[in-house]
DNA sequence: CTAGTTGCAAAGAGTTTGCATGGCG
DNA sequence: CGCCATGCAAACTCTTTGCAACTAG
């Protein structure tokens, strides 16, 4: 549980916060702090944020590197996140796509969706456009 | 970019693919394989099959460990997904649902799903029945 | 024969952890 | 003041790579 808020923490925060349409890799994310944040806190806070549940954790297709996206803000809350494997991206799923789709489910096979645990997988439409 | 079947690719394909339905670390691989097979040929193996669109590698939530999982049979291609959290179940989401999906999303966002990538997560109907 | 493959061990990359110190509440 | 958080470096895990030996075609 979040104990204290540390300026290390508080700094982490507001950086992504800040950029919560982004994604950063731990390194990244460093880098950003500057020397005052070491690369351990770093790491320690972005675990303490996933499991509290502000930041996203994914690998993108390819690397073996997490990249990690703030994902608390209105708007993000039971949804179905559209994770792009090509550079990370996410967004969210039409809320009437989801709702057909979950009804679908249901009434076939008795199947019912946790949505904030569900990552649909694909590419976005600007890289499929770099692609072509 | 010629290639030899040698022994440990025929024993690394043979598994995978009598396994189509599910997904394994190299490492499970590895002890699946016997000694007869080296890690480094796994991984060489792996890789070499997800260039040739034979499996997919995905990183799984939490970890940082890739997946592996034969995509090139019939009946399981294409499909996508849904895993029951409670009981670990793995069945296919219903093909017109899927394609339904597929199709809005394509439309409303630009984003092509990659369909043996995405997994639902929810519960499944038995689950839900022991849970009431 | 000869280019692709393998095993082994060592190197890499990213992430985690032990321990003493420092700082939030 | 107590406990959580930080820094640093060492440890870990998964994966990749160099090289000599081997083998499928």
């Amino acid at each position: 549980m979040a104990q204290y808020m540390t300026e290390q923490r508080k700094k982490l925060i507001s950086f992504l916060e800040s950029h919560h349409d982004r994604q950063f890799s731990a390194r990244d994310i460093a880098s950003q702090m500057g020397p005052e944040v070491s690369l351990s806190a770093v790491y320690r806070n972005l675990s303490f944020l996933q499991r509290q549940g502000y930041i996203s954790r994914t690998v993108k297709e390819g690397s073996n590197e997490a990249y990690y996206q703030y994902i608390k803000c209105e708007g993000c809350k039971n949804r179905v996140h559209l994770t792009c494997t090509k550079c990370g991206k996410i967004a969210h799923m039409d809320k009437a796509v989801a709702d057909s789709m979950a009804n679908s489910l249901l009434n076939l096979d008795g199947f019912e969706i946790i949505r904030p645990k569900t990552v649909i997988y694909g590419i976005c439409k600007e890289c499929k456009e770099v692609d072509a």
